[in-house]
DNA sequence: GATGAATGAGAGTTCATTCAT
DNA sequence: TATGAATGAACTCTCATTCAT
């Protein structure tokens, strides 16, 4: 930028989109998205109720902003984990599985906020903005399906199992933990829920 | 009921009662809470806004009573299983599980639409009734895991893994497969979908 | 009807409607359609502002249907007026115009609010109504039209003027007195004006 | 002005009032007043926001000077067209009377934008700007009926008319033509336009 | 007991105006 | 002086709930 006013005068407005989103996100985890109002937002973030709307069109805007993004992340996230199961390997199959998990549960602790919304509120809001973010998740469900199959055909992994019910088993396994459990965890525990968590996917409950 | 006339009406009163409490949870279901407006309902149930009240005494009251009555039938079923765990065994334990698995897919296949009711709704309504369901999950939980316990106890299952994780694990991939698998079932499905549930809990992925 | 409970709802309804339709007229022709907001209506017509909506889908659906309703009653009575000049005359052409004048400015004097409204606000409203009703206004200016010619043919009016600039020119002459003329007189005033309007109309200024 | 530099910026800050000015009378008579918002008027000047507000203190003041302005013109020609009238004759009444309709349509021509919005929009704003575009109204109408007076005496208009009637039919006439008409016609459509509006005014429609 | 018209608090949104830069 | 981000009052409209019939 040459003009180092208007660079410092969108610092700015970034700066404050952002706290507008952040207030959002924050008001929608705690409240939901119908309970929460532009009230609530705009209190939480110290500004003007027209403030809200020079940064976002609508309330529904917001939210499909902070879905997006979190889903986007989630995504790219995942499509690493997957390009990293290619690559050359250096540590044991389970250790990189459990790297994976731990990665995708620091992120979602990281988010937490984020992925509550996209858990409970993201379906029913707008039909429109619910088939992108449904692509999204099924984007999701794909590529770690192709991980199962791969891992299948590697031999890695019994074949008795369908890949598309074990990404529903184990996205479901996840949202239940964002939800509902994460929010008690420290963030040191997360080693200890990642190593539970691939001992269950893993081998799970049986004795042998 | 000595009075046959109050018999016939109470008798009427609960079937328009039930009417309504359909109607409400089939709206629920399709829009969710905050979508679904009093008009949807008593348009669905044929009912005049008048009655609505008569029935329940707020828009909350009718979703409250969908939920705790989902949540205490699952309690119950949840119980049942625990018990008949407890019972003299004539079958395999892989298949008594697998009966178990069964029969709260069966459960939540029969109450699909209050089931994705709970699953989506459930918080974020009112935290006053949010305490009391959050206490009925809370039961379902420790049912789940005092059956664990008991299973490892047993030498059944291996004591590496955290019971309380687990129940959270187990529900969630249950709520998973109800929210976004359930509806595009057939009743026939089931079985299969138990086997797979049971081979993933208890064997997880790997080969062995 | 047979139902005699309902009857009465029925009008019931019907003058509730219309109670507010008297309200919005009066407020949109004292404050002008921007001006005029539904706090203003729901005073006036001491309802209160959810009655408005049941009645009405919008601030705009009211203002319509006012306008409407107004223009199409004046295109009704240009109608009658064309067809009483066309059928057997008893009375002198003169004597006919003069009618047809002071029909026309009772109707607008009936309908003074209604009539201020349309020649003040009717454009610049919504431009799917604005169609509808620049169609009825030009019906009415093709009936004035249409008499003139017929006058042209018959010989009684001079063929140098343009039967459509004319309507324009009586249409131009109707709406400044309803504007800012009829408010000011009593309904007593109104034969006097009337022959002013056909003097002026047919003979001009000039004298002879 | 001594000062160059003053001098300078005094010229380029009525540039910019009239840019302003202009906007305004253009997207007022597209939208009307109501409907155009500042945002439509700075985006049409190619200004910022706070600039409008440099040069008028609020909406309503750039709605009142161009509505006065427009007036006072109005009124400067009916002015000149009246001491016109009293000045030594040259040519015949008639052409007089043409010549000063054709004055007065081709201001309208020249200022068809404000001429729209003076017709259309310019009572209901606000009640004490109301008031003094009425009196120039008023005065208009006065200068009218002054020269109409004055040609009843000289005995070119017959007495029977009344000359304030007639000076509404006269501006009706007017506006509806500037609001109606004008916009469709080209500059060269005038003269014929002014002998239509004379022989009506004049000889009225009645064949002789 | 059933009905549905009436109610009004409160929601999201707009936009004229202000003011710090 | 010019800018455009910030402001908040005021708007239209919704809908859970009440209440007269």
């Amino acid at each position: 930028m040459r003009n180092p006013q208007s660079e410092r005068a969108r610092r700015a407005r970034e700066k404050r989109r952002s706290e507008l989103l952040d207030a959002a996100t924050s008001v929608f985890a705690r409240k939901g998205y119908w309970a929460a109002s532009i009230s609530d937002i705009i209190q939480a973030a110290s500004a003007a109720r027209g403030s809200f709307y020079r940064y976002f069109r609508s309330k529904q805007e917001v939210f499909v902003a902070i879905v997006d993004q979190f889903r986007e992340e989630e995504m790219l996230l995942v499509k690493r984990l997957d390009e990293l199961s290619l690559s050359p390997q250096t540590v044991s199959f389970q250790e990189r599985v459990r790297t994976g998990i731990l990665s995708w549960l620091e992120f979602y602790y990281r988010n937490l906020q984020a992925a509550k919304i996209v858990v409970q509120d993201a379906n029913m809001i707008d039909p429109a903005a619910a088939r992108k973010r449904e692509d999204l998740r099924r984007a999701v469900r794909a590529a770690i399906v192709r991980m199962i199959v791969r891992r299948q055909e590697a031999g890695l992994y019994h074949r008795r199992i369908s890949p598309d019910l074990t990404a529903h088993f184990l996205l479901g396994m996840f949202d239940e933990i964002a939800a509902n459990y994460l929010d008690k965890a420290k963030k040191s525990d997360l080693p200890a829920l990642a190593d539970q968590f691939v001992d269950f996917e893993l081998n799970g409950l049986l004795r042998r």
